[in-house]
DNA sequence: GAGGGGTTGTACCGATCGGTACAAACAGAC
DNA sequence: GTCTGTTTGTACCGATCGGTACAACCCCTC
């Protein structure tokens, strides 16, 4: 019994290389190693549910791993927030599917999973900004405006070729979110 | 003598909704009213040609109304981008066709086109800061920061459903990048 | 109206798309 | 070893993909 939280990751880097409309079923069966017999026993509602798995895979990993410690966390959860996307996200030179889907054609069928995504990013990171002893509605506004600086650093520096420029930006958002003092 | 140029918009609009892959020459033929015998006789390269032509006309647009003024205009340049910028994507509700390329499975394709794009915004606008009185060094990262922060509000706004956080991340960089005084 | 260029729709091409059917290969229980 | 049920590869489905061929067409000149 080969679990699908198995192919998952395998799935996940089709679908960020070559989209959701781009990733047939024969580059997934190429990159998981599984025939499409195995892939409809795995996933019986084909690439549609392929694409949502992955997603809650990805939800799941940010809730446990940034939204959680961003709610639950003490100040340092944010300066930790972006260390654990920097190295999620490689640099920059590792694509947010969420955004890829937020953008493409695929935006209507996972338009739910999608602004869920973001709306519980921003208002995570709100909240820590807020117990950070930022004033509620610049902490707000500061929390979208880096969420939207994160996904814009991934286009730029893929765009640009540029890692540096990921992690230059994820420097200043570091030192834009963090409070001079109490 | 129907010209290029008049179905290059429809053109962009099917390429932006639907992503490079999504956009099938049914859908193209649709969009633009025109047969395949007529689109293969406009573009003799097919669908490669009619995105690397639409990415032409983006740029030129770019070039001729924002990053042109950037470079040769006065400090009132930075602030006109930013209306222009929030007019042209229509509030976030339209997608960046360049940076949809830029993330998609085309980017390989239109890497050169999308690179210089942006390589061009982020040297312009650095160069409009600078001049208007920013630190050299910071104003280059001002200008990446701000170009990216534009890029992401589409993703987030878009995701969202939010238009308005466009306009509000557009409002917080036009005071993040106006000067003090001189 | 006859001729001839550029322009157009349409039929068609092989390849590939997402998805289904199904039989061979496999496992563990006994 | 035999049976049972799951896991797998493969052949196949109709539809659609991007692209080509070509004949009908329009419009202009004479």
């Amino acid at each position: 019994m080969t679990g699908r939280a198995e192919t998952l990751s395998a799935l996940a880097e089709v679908f960020r290389a070559y989209g959701y409309e781009g990733a047939s079923l024969a580059l997934i069966s190429r990159a998981t190693g599984l025939g499409k017999g195995s892939l409809y026993h795995l996933f019986p509602g084909g690439k549609t549910e392929m694409a949502a798995c992955v997603l809650a895979e990805i939800d799941a990993w940010f809730e446990t791993n940034i939204f959680s410690p961003l709610r639950d966390g003490g100040p340092e959860a944010v300066p930790a927030m972006f260390d654990a996307v920097e190295r999620y996200f490689q640099s920059g030179q590792r694509v947010c599917l969420v955004g890829v889907l937020a953008l493409g054609s695929g935006r209507d069928r996972f338009a739910d999973a999608v602004r869920d995504y973001f709306a519980r990013w921003v208002a995570a990171l709100a909240s820590a900004l807020r117990r950070a002893g930022h004033d509620p509605a610049a902490g707000t506004a500061l929390a979208e405006e880096a969420v939207a600086q994160i996904q814009g650093a991934i286009v730029l520096s893929r765009a640009l070729g540029e890692p540096t420029l990921f992690t230059r930006t994820m420097a200043a958002l570091r030192s834009r979110t963090a409070m001079a003092a109490g």
